[in-house]
DNA sequence: ACTATATATCAACAAAGATTGATGTGTCAT
DNA sequence: ATGACACATCAATCTTTGTTGATATATAGT
């Protein structure tokens, strides 16, 4: 639970970054990519979204600093996953069900 | 609860333009004054806030588009709400405490 | 009608974010 | 060690947002 104490303005300045996250359909879809289908790496998700690699990463970089999503190192390639605590604890319950479906 | 055939593109785009207007700290600091002060004239907003009127003006039209505020029109003054329940849709309970302090 | 106040809107500019193509780095197979 | 692949990062550019100061509109009081 946040306390009312902590609600000053360097928290809104945090919060500020994780909506700018969100702030973008095409990684709002690469959440929803990721929270569906799970660990994936780049390259499909490059198909998956028909997005050329670079921009992925830029905005998988994005979803990365706010702690959405995270990386896993195997071999030559990169799985990244989402990470459901961090989403739940933004999003309300009915707005989850955008990248966690019932 | 929002249905899972409703989870197109066009859902995320709303989505995204509703994230793009909470992901600025100036609009999260007016939303919080307005969601704990009530209704309130945008020329006590500017004092609170700090905010030049033309500035204030051009962020509470954002809000005002993703219908988290919403506007009163009282003779000369335009009196500012916040929208809980539009608030409460997107947010988790945790997060509505940010403005909404229990 | 005139003036003052409250606010919205506009045009010019500045700043931040996104896209593109190229280059760099690490890993694997040969 | 060489070549191919997976990915990150970078610099240049383009696009979108935000800021500023000025102007426009509406209302209220005199």
């Amino acid at each position: 639970m946040i306390e009312r104490s902590d609600v000053c303005d360097t928290t809104l300045l945090d919060y500020e970054k994780k909506f700018k996250a969100l702030s973008d359909h095409k990684r709002l879809y690469i959440l929803r990519i990721l929270a569906t289908e799970g660990k994936t790496c780049v390259c499909d998700l490059s198909e998956l979204l028909a997005l050329p690699q670079s921009k992925l990463s830029y905005h998988l970089k994005i979803l990365l600093d706010v702690k959405f999503i995270s990386v896993e190192k195997e071999g030559k390639w990169n799985y990244y996953s989402a990470n459901p605590n961090e989403i739940k604890k933004i999003l309300s319950s009915d707005l989850c069900c955008l990248f966690y479906p019932e």
